[in-house]
This record gives structure tokens, C-alpha cells and sequence, in this order.
DNA sequence: TTGTATGCGTTATCAC
DNA sequence: GTGATAACGCATACAA
């Protein structure tokens, strides 16, 4: 590996002169620019960033932590960050933080090790004073998918409240009146707020909430089969079930369908996220937008503009969901 | 940001001291060491990554280079591997090559600069020379799904061939022989490997490969779907169709239906790599199992034993798929 | 426009 | 067992 010793001496210039052409900031002559370049080239140089970003506190690199690594969410999400930041040739590193607090304060505190000039921080585990004490330091950071009043500028989430009553109020629509919940882990933000949600949509329609109808799950295939057959099995009328992200409809239209019930002529379902799949899903899954590539491409935007000065369109902050109407909901 | 002077000087000891109880390679005397470590406390001491890899040449962290942030197959495959490597100690920089050659070696190159201890390397455009060439230098890699036999032993890789053939065959088994197949793109190795594969079994039964029964795709859900339409266009008799992966297969169901053809009565589906939601489609898709994540795990595995010396079990260089029967395929 | 000197926060090689 | 001191590869204020 060449240094920036061997390009000098080879170029007959000084270190702060192959420094410069590399960087580009200041003026050099035409003349010793062709040299060092040709030096460069010659010696197949590449510049150390770890050198670099120790002499210049400035990594050019932005920290991203998800929960995890895989799924459908996260997948989009990393997806839509890393093609924004890469065409404007800054480069990612990405963490898991499994949705656990030590795990994600372990997270976070790797990638700012690693000089991370800004993070993108998908954090469900970690309480707001953590982030609000965080966002008093000199790490910059935007959270994604989380909403706190106190520091709202650094979030870009997703209006899930909204989102919930749209799937349920689709429901009460078509005529349904019962209807099944099928939630993830209510102590997740959106877990919560996708639920509440579901709620005011029913008392709009006048009806109280029935917690009996509420199977709390865990946002996993699995989960939704095995949340369906739990609210079969207590023999409570409902017509209709709202998942809380596609992957648990999926479950649940397997289990009814396992259970000799017909989607959506039984039983109707509907889902939330708009993952890729749902649409090939059978039926063809009625569910929630959850705009989660451009949310992760508008966390990007945000750093770029804010870190490194680039202009950028405006920010959107918060994000609204809207009702994607496909084949797994029938009218009463 | 506390830096080991003050930690030193807080510690009435000198640099090299605090730097043997951080590393715990020499001994220290247990009262040095407390101090030490109160010091270290008191400052809430945090060790620059940066600084230290560029003093020891060693950054504990292993670089990823997929082709896409996304799907299921990457995130499985991402998840397995940074699972493993966390465990002892070691972190992932991450970074998408998206099938591209340019964009490979863009992304070798950022992840080399950024002083990876070693790459787990999932590239599909690069030519087999480049990666011959990279395994002469002193960057350690290992390829996962791809098997190039002058470095065999930096190879992880699918028997997608047997994979194919297993396919196939359980089709043939059940009394199919007009056979569709829609494949991915036939320059990708797995996508031609699987093809092949799936001529062996043809050839077995004594058919002849018909390339008329062929459509070339994308491994996307859409490129199923696209895939079903063409080959029931050209009117020629088939009773099944394999499919290179679950997604295009899920393409593919989707698309039959909505033609008036009933899965698998009219039309079996078989699929290829078994995603998780492969048994939550319906029907519940019949397919061959691609160990992934285990796949992922074990290239994590080996460079802990190669690079950083941690005693780790076996290295297996090549998995062997297994056929997963499900509800996509009837006999005729 | 170019060169010199120093600093970035560690590790590592010597001595003591 | 502990302490100086020189790397590590580059950026940058200051001079020239």
C-alpha cells in the first residue's frame, strides 16, 4: 500500500501538495497537479480514510442502526438510504439493534466509534431521554420511523395513528362491526399508535372497543397464525381482523384458510406496511402504505443537507399512510 | 471525548500503561489497573476505533458486500452473518454492490479502505479473474454463493446445479413432463447453475430440454408474472413450471390465477430458496431450500478462525440444497 | 503556489 | 511492571 510519502517523494513535491490534489480545495498549478496525478497513478495510490478521517474528524461515512437485518421493512428502508447516499459518494455502515435497548445503545455507540459523521437510527428500545439527552451532543443523528415532540426536528416517521384508523374505518366502511386486531408488541411506539388508531376509527363508528378481540403478537408470520387461531378459539363473533404489518396477514389468512375459512368470503383481512409481497399475496392483501423507502431516502436527504451542505428539497417530516384496496376485504 | 492523555495523566500513570489495561495483553499490577480503570470511568472513556486501527493496522470489523440491501435472501444472509460476528466481538460495514461490476469494485475498494479486517463478498458481475487476482493480495475475503475453483477454499457456495436437478425431478416423479421454466438472469452463475440442474433431471427422464418452455427473467416477483403470461401466450401444453426463486414464483401463481387457472390443479408451481413466506403463500409454496442464513453464519465462522484465530467447528465449503414439498404441486 | 511543522489518538518497541 | 518515544497516514495552520 502506497502512502502519501511514496507519492511526494515520487512526484517531487511536498506532502501538502499531494494532500491538496487530492483534496481539491485550494489552488495548485497545472503542472504539479499532472505530476501528482501521474505519481498516483503510478503507485496505484489510494488514501487511507482511516488516516484521513483521523487527521480531519470527517469520515464521509453516515452510521445507519435497524432493528434487523433482514425483513422486508428494513430491507427497503437500508435500500433507500444507501442509494441516496451513495450517489452523492458517501458510504454507509450499517448496525442491528434487535430491538433492545443495551443492543441499540451498543449500536449507536459503535458507529460513533467508527466517526461516523451523522447517524440514521431505527431505534424501538431505547427511551426518549436517551435520545433527547443524545441529540445534546456533537453526534448528529435523525431518527426514522419515531416521533419525539422535543426534538421533532430529528425525526422522520409515519403518521401510524392515521394509518390504523384508515385500515379499520376501510373496514367499518364495507360494513363490518367486528373486527379483530391482531397487533404487534404494544410497547412499540407503532405497534401502539397503529392500535389507537384502530380505536378511534371505532368510535367514530360509536363502538367501544372490545380488548377481548385484541390478540397482541409479534409482527412475524407466525405470529398472525397463531393470533388468528387464539381469537377462533374463544368463539367471538368478528367478521373482519386488522394485522398490524402484512407479514402477520399472511400468517393469519394461512391459519383461516387452515381452519376451513374462506378470505375474504369468512373472513376478511387487512394489512399494513405494503410490503412488496402483499400484492402477490391470495387474496391480493387490502393494507396501509407505509412509505418506508422514501421515508429511509428522506432521512438521507436530511443528512446530506444538514452535515455535509449539500442542497436538497425540502424535508418532509412526517409522513401519511394511505389505503392500498386490493382483493382480501369483502363487502357485509 | 476524553482521549487516553487525560486518562493518563488522570491516572498519575503514562500512555503505555493505560494502553496495557485497555488491550489486557500484558500483565499490569492489579492497583495500576484499578487506577487505571477509575480513571477511564470517571472520564467516561471511549477509545478511538479509528486511532487504534490506524496505530495497530487492525479494525476488528469485517466488510459485507451484497447485491442488494433488500430481499430476502440478503437480509437472511446479512442477519446470519452479523449475528456471528457480533457474538465475539466483531462489527459489519455493509455496503450494496447491486449487481453491477463498477459497482462491486466500488464497494471491495470503500470497504478495503476502510480497513475491514477481512470481506464477506456476495458479487455476481465480477469476473472470476479480478477475485483470483484479489485473493493473491493481503485482504482476506471469502465468496458466499459462488464457487470459483482456483480458490476454492475462499468459496461458500449452494450446490445450485443439485438444486435444480431436485426441483425437477420431484415434478417428474409426480408425472409432469411438459415442464416450464422461468429463470433468472442466465449470466448470474446460480441462475445458470439452477437451469442446468434442472436440464439434468429432464435429460434423466429421457426429455429433451425444449428451450421454447424457457423464459429468462429477473428473480422478481413482477418477472413471474410476466414469465407465466409469455409461456401461456405461446400456447405450447404445460403442466407445471419451476420457478428459480419463491419471488418470481410468487409472481408466477399470482399471474396463473388471474388467468382462471387454478394452482396447482391446473398449474403446478415449484419454487426455489424457500423464504420465509414461501409457507405462508397460497398454496403453500413447494420448493427447494437454500440455507442462507446458515450459509452466511459459516462464512462468518471462517473468518473468525482465518483472521482472528478463534477456534470455530468445520468449515463446510458447500451446501447441499434440500427439496421442501408443500401444497404447490399435485400428481398428475 | 508550495513547503514545513505539528497534531489526530492509538499501538508498539525499546529501555529502565 | 512501567515509562519514553517513535510510528501509523494524512490534514492543516503557518511560513515562505
Amino acid at each position: 500500500m502506497a502512502t502519501i510519502y511514496e507519492v511526494s517523494a515520487l512526484a517531487g513535491v511536498s506532502l501538502a501538495t499531494v494532500s491538496r490534489v487530492m483534496n481539491g480545495g485550494t489552488r495548485v498549478s497545472e503542472k504539479t497537479r499532472d505530476k501528482v496525478n501521474k505519481a498516483m497513478e503510478d503507485l496505484n495510490y489510494r488514501p487511507s480514510s482511516i488516516a484521513r478521517s483521523l487527521a480531519s474528524n470527517c469520515s464521509n461515512s453516515v452510521g445507519i442502526l435497524v432493528s434487523e437485518l433482514h425483513g422486508p421493512i428494513y430491507g427497503e428502508m437500508m435500500s433507500g438510504i444507501e442509494k441516496q447516499l451513495r450517489t452523492a459518494g458517501k458510504h454507509v455502515i450499517i448496525a442491528a439493534g434487535h430491538s433492545d435497548a443495551v443492543s441499540e445503545k451498543d449500536g449507536i455507540e459503535f458507529l460513533i466509534d467508527r466517526n461516523c459523521d451523522a447517524l440514521i437510527l431505527h431505534v424501538e428500545a431505547i427511551s426518549d431521554e436517551y435520545l433527547i439527552e443524545l441529540a445534546k451532543s456533537k453526534h448528529p443523528f435523525i431518527l426514522i420511523n419515531r416521533y419525539i415532540p422535543q426534538i421533532s426536528d430529528n425525526c422522520i416517521s409515519l403518521n401510524n395513528r392515521r394509518g390504523g384508523y384508515l385500515a379499520t374505518k376501510a373496514l367499518l366502511e364495507h360494513g363490518h362491526r367486528d373486527i379483530a386486531y391482531i397487533s404487534g408488541p404494544l410497547w412499540k411506539m407503532d405497534a401502539s399508535d397503529r392500535y389507537l388508531g384502530h380505536q378511534d376509527a371505532l368510535s367514530e363508528y360509536g363502538i367501544t372497543c372490545n380488548d377481548t378481540l385484541l390478540f397482541e403478537s409479534n409482527f412475524q408470520e407466525e405470529g398472525g397464525n397463531e393470533g388468528i387461531s387464539t381469537l377462533l378459539d374463544t368463539h367471538l363473533p368478528f367478521s373482519a381482523v386488522v394485522c398490524a404489518n402484512d407479514e402477520m396477514a399472511a400468517g393469519a389468512m394461512q391459519a383461516a384458510r387452515d381452519k376451513g375459512l374462506a378470505v375474504p368470503n369468512d373472513i376478511s383481512v387487512m394489512g399494513f406496511d405494503n410490503i412488496l409481497l402483499a400484492q402477490y399475496m391470495y387474496p391480493k392483501l387490502s393494507t396501509v402504505n407505509y412509505p418506508v423507502k422514501d421515508m429511509g431516502k428522506m432521512a438521507a436527504s436530511w443528512i446530506l443537507k444538514n452535515i455535509y451542505q449539500a442542497s436538497q428539497p425540502e424535508i418532509t417530516h412526517v409522513f401519511e399512510p394511505e389505503l392500498v384496496w386490493r382483493d382480501s376485504v369483502n363487502s357485509l
